[in-house]
RNA sequence: GCCGCGGUAGCUCAGCUGGUAGAGCAUCGCAUUCGUAAUGCGAGGGUCGGGGGUUCGAAUCCCUUCCGCGGCACCA
C-alpha cells in the first residue's frame, strides 16, 4: 500500500498504481468531476497518472483559477493545432504554449502547389475557431504515452513534421519523450493536460495572426502564429475583451491626436512633432526632473554631432554602426570628408567633459546629467508611437566615482528612481539585474567585480523595501560594456513598463583613458555609472498619457483651467478671471464663444480639461465662479479668490509640496 | 528587418464583382444670448499615400515604393 498525504494533512492508503482520478473518486464524486489535474509532491501532473509511491497530493480544480487557466489555455492551443491540421492537411505544427491571457500555436503551412510558405490570415480564424468548437464538443480524452526517442522521431518524420523532429532532438537525453493523444490527433508535449478536450470549455476566441521566427531566431524561417484568448467562463472572456477596448481608448497615439499633443508624419518616420499642449507636458516633466536633480547633479550639454572616432573608441561603432545616423555635408573641404554621427547616446560626450582638465579624487563622485536628444535608426517594425522612436530625449546621467563609492551611488540612484516613480503614482516596482552577455567588451575580472557589487546592491534594495520591491535576475541581458539594473513599473491598468536603468561600467573609462588624481598623487581610472530614470522622456510621457488616460493631475495638465461664459454679459468678468489665473501661474484659457454652456462643457470635458470655471451673470455680479471638475457632473459656486487658492494649492507639484512640508 | 493587414476630406468611416467620390463630426458664414456633456440653417473642403502598368475607362485589378497597424526579431 502507498500513503497519500492531502493538503489538510489527512493521510490515506491506496493500492500502488492508483490514478489521481481514482483517488478523487474515492473521496467524492463531485471532486472527481471538478478535478482538472493534480500536484504530486509539488509537480503538476495528469490526473490519469498512476501513483507508485508515497506522495503528497493536491487536486487542481477550476477554483484554482491561475492553474486552471494555464491548463485550459495550453489545451486550447492543442485543440487549435488539431483544428488547423484537420482543416489544412500538411500544415506542420511546432510549439503552442499558454501565455498571459491566452495561448498561441506556431504553424508552418506551405502552398501545396508551389511549396512557398502560406501564412494564415485573419479571415481564416472564424473557420478554425468553429472547428475548435467541434473538437471540444467531441470531448476526446487526453491520453499520454511515453516512447523512445527514435520511435518518436520516426513517427513525426513519417508525417513530414520536420520541426517536431528538431524539437525532439533538443530534449535532454535523460527526459522521456511524451506524446499526448486527443482522439486520433497527437502531439509531442511535456504536459500536463486536462482529462479531455471538452474541459477547455467555450469561453475562448481567436484573436490575431502574426509572424514569429522558428525558435525565436531571426535567421530561422518565419512561422505563422495564431493567438487566442481563453477563460473559465463567458463573463471573464467578456471582461477581458472590454478591458482591451478600454486599453485602446487610452492608447497614447489616439489621445495624442484627440488632445492635440503631438503627431507623426511620413517625412519624419519615428520622430515626434510636439504640439503646444504636448510640449507643455514635456516641459512640466523636464522641470520636475530638473528639480529632483538640483541637489546632487550638474546638468551639462554635449554636442549632437560628433566625429565617428569617438564612437569607434566607445565601441558603439562596432556594435551599432547600422543603427546610427551618419551626417555629412555635401561640400568638398577636408572637413567634409570626415564621417560624423548623430549621437545615439550621451556617454562619450560626458566622458569628454570629465576628461577636460585634471580631476581630483576630491571631486568624486561627479554626477553629470543631461536631457540629451539622441537618435537611433530603429528597425522600421520596432517603431510604436512615442514608446519607440528614432529621436528621443534621455534623462541621462553619468556618475564618475571611485570603486569604493560605487555601491552607495547605486543605492542613491535607486532611492531617487523609486521616489520619482512614486510621485507619478507608480508604487509597484520591479528591479532586475542583467548580467554579462555573450558578446561583450572588457575582461572577466572587471565583469566579476561589477556583477558582485550589483548583486550585493540588489539584495540591499530588496531588504530595504521590506519586500515591496520585487527583484530578479536577467542572465545574459547586460549591455556590452557592463551589467545593469532595469526598473520596471506597473501602470494603472496593470501593464508593465521598463523605464529606469543603472549600469556599472569599468570599460568605457578605460577605452577613453579617463582618470582622476588620487590622494597619493597617482592616476586612477574612475568607475562610470550610467543611469536614466524616465529612460526616454517621450516614452515616459506616452506611459503617463496611458496611465492617466489623459486625465492628468493638475500640476501636469497642459491646460489646467478653462473659464467659460454662459452669456456675453459675463465676458468682461470672465476675461478678468482668466487674467488673474494666468497671472497666478495657471495654464488657463477663456471661452467667450457665442455657444450654449452645454456645448462648452461637453467640448472641454471631452478635451479632458481638469477644471471648468463657469461664469454667468450671477457670478459676474457676485465675484464668484461655478467650479466643475472633470469626471463629475456637480458644480459648486464659490468666491473666485477661494477657488483660486484651492486650485493653486492643488497645482503644486508633489516634490515641491514635499519640500515645503519638510520645512 | 521579417510575416500578415491597412492607407478615401482635419477626424471616424461608406464606396459590392472597374463606369471618373459620399456621410457624420470638425471648419467657415449667418441667425440664436440660450445656467453645466451636441441650437438651427447654409457653404467650402478630396489629383482616393506616391510612381508605373492593364483597360475605351482604375479609389476599385496588377507591380513597385513610402508610411502606418498587429506580432516576431532588435532595443547601446
Amino acid at each position: 500500500m502507498i500513503s497519500i498525504t492531502f493538503p489538510d494533512g489527512a493521510r490515506r492508503e491506496f493500492e500502488p498504481g492508483v490514478t489521481g482520478l481514482d483517488v478523487a473518486s474515492s473521496i467524492a464524486k463531485s471532486l472527481a468531476k471538478k478535478a482538472l489535474a493534480m500536484e504530486l509532491d509539488g509537480v503538476e501532473t495528469d490526473l490519469s497518472e498512476p501513483i507508485g509511491r508515497d506522495a503528497r497530493l493536491r487536486f487542481v480544480t477550476r477554483d484554482d483559477t491561475a492553474e486552471a487557466l494555464t491548463l485550459i489555455r495550453h489545451d486550447a492551443a492543442h485543440v487549435m493545432a488539431e483544428a488547423v491540421q484537420e482543416l489544412f492537411p500538411g500544415t506542420q505544427v511546432t510549439i503552442g504554449p499558454a501565455i498571459e491571457n491566452g495561448f498561441y500555436y506556431d504553424f508552418y503551412r506551405a502552398d501545396p502547389a508551389t511549396g512557398a510558405a502560406m501564412p494564415f490570415t485573419v479571415d481564416e480564424l472564424p473557420v478554425i475557431e468553429a472547428k475548435m468548437r467541434e473538437i471540444i464538443a467531441r470531448n476526446a480524452p487526453f491520453t499520454k504515452s511515453v516512447m523512445s526517442r527514435d520511435a518518436a522521431k520516426a513517427r513525426f518524420a513519417a508525417l513530414g513534421e520536420t520541426f517536431k523532429v528538431e524539437l525532439i532532438d533538443a530534449i535532454p537525453g535523460n527526459e522521456d519523450i511524451k506524446i499526448y493523444n486527443q482522439g486520433t490527433w497527437f502531439d509531442l508535449c511535456r504536459g500536463p493536460h486536462l482529462p479531455s478536450t471538452g474541459l477547455v470549455g467555450t469561453s475562448f476566441k481567436l484573436m490575431k495572426v502574426a509572424g514569429a521566427y522558428w525558435r525565436g531566431d531571426s535567421n530561422n524561417p518565419m512561422l505563422s502564429r495564431i493567438y487566442g484568448t481563453a477563460w473559465l467562463n463567458d463573463k471573464d472572456l467578456a471582461a477581458y475583451l472590454t478591458m482591451l477596448e478600454e486599453a485602446e481608448k487610452r492608447d497614447h497615439r489616439r489621445l495624442g491626436r484627440e488632445m492635440d499633443l503631438f503627431h507623426f508624419q511620413e517625412e519624419g518616420p519615428g520622430v515626434v512633432f510636439w504640439h503646444a499642449k504636448g510640449w507643455s507636458l514635456f516641459q512640466s516633466l523636464t522641470a520636475y526632473m530638473r528639480r529632483r536633480l538640483a541637489e546632487d547633479y550638474s546638468e551639462v550639454n554635449a554636442p549632437q554631432v560628433l566625429d565617428k572616432v569617438l564612437w569607434e573608441t566607445s565601441g558603439h561603432w562596432g556594435w551599432y554602426r547600422e543603427s546610427m545616423f551618419q551626417v555629412q555635408s555635401a561640400g568638398d573641404e577636408a572637413d567634409d570628408k570626415r564621417v560624423f554621427a548623430l549621437k545615439p547616446m550621451n556617454c562619450p560626450g560626458h566622458i569628454q567633459i570629465f576628461k577636460h582638465g585634471l580631476k581630483s579624487y576630491r571631486e568624486l563622485p561627479m554626477r553629470l546629467a543631461e536631457f540629451g536628444m539622441v537618435h537611433r535608426y530603429e528597425a522600421s517594425g520596432a517603431m510604436h508611437g512615442l514608446m519607440r522612436v528614432r529621436g528621443f530625449t534621455q534623462d541621462d546621467a553619468h556618475i564618475f566615482c571611485t570603486d569604493a563609492q560605487m555601491a552607495e551611488e547605486c543605492m542613491k540612484i535607486n532611492d531617487l528612481i523609486l521616489s520619482v516613480y512614486a510621485d507619478f503614482g507608480f508604487d509597484e516596482i520591479m528591479v532586475k539585474l542583467s548580467t554579462r552577455p555573450e558578446k561583450r567588451v572588457g575582461s572577466d575580472a572587471l565583469w566579476d567585480r561589477a556583477e558582485s557589487v550589483m548583486t550585493d546592491v540588489l539584495a540591499k534594495i530588496a531588504a530595504e523595501s521590506n519586500g515591496r520591491i520585487k527583484t530578479g535576475i536577467n542572465p545574459g541581458e547586460g549591455a556590452f560594456y557592463g551589467p545593469k539594473f532595469e526598473y520596471t513599473l506597473r501602470d494603472a491598468i496593470g501593464r508593465e513598463w521598463q523605464c529606469g536603468t543603472t549600469q556599472v561600467d569599468f570599460n568605457l573609462p578605460e577605452r577613453f583613458g579617463a582618470f582622476y588624481v588620487d590622494a597619493d598623487g597617482s592616476k586612477k581610472e574612475p568607475v562610470m555609472i550610467h543611469r536614466a530614470i524616465c529612460g526616454s522622456m517621450e516614452r515616459f510621457l506616452g506611459i503617463l498619457i496611458e496611465n492617466f488616460a489623459g486625465h492628468f493631475p493638475l500640476w501636469l495638465a497642459p491646460v489646467q483651467v478653462v473659464v467659460a461664459t454662459i452669456t456675453s454679459d459675463a465676458d468682461a468678468y470672465a476675461a478678468s478671471v482668466h487674467k488673474k489665473l494666468v497671472k497666478a501661474g495657471f495654464r488657463a484659457e477663456v471661452d467667450l464663444r457665442n455657444e450654449k454652456i452645454n456645448y462648452k462643457v461637453r467640448e472641454h470635458s471631452l478635451a479632458k480639461i481638469p477644471v471648468i470655471l463657469v461664469c454667468g451673470k450671477r457670478e459676474a455680479e457676485e465675484g464668484t465662479v461655478a467650479v466643475r471638475r472633470l469626471g463629475s457632473q456637480a458644480n459648486t459656486v464659490k468666491p473666485f479668490v477661494e477657488a483660486l487658492a484651492e486650485l493653486a494649492e492643488e497645482a503644486v507639484p508633489p516634490d515641491v509640496k514635499r519640500a515645503r512640508d519638510a520645512d
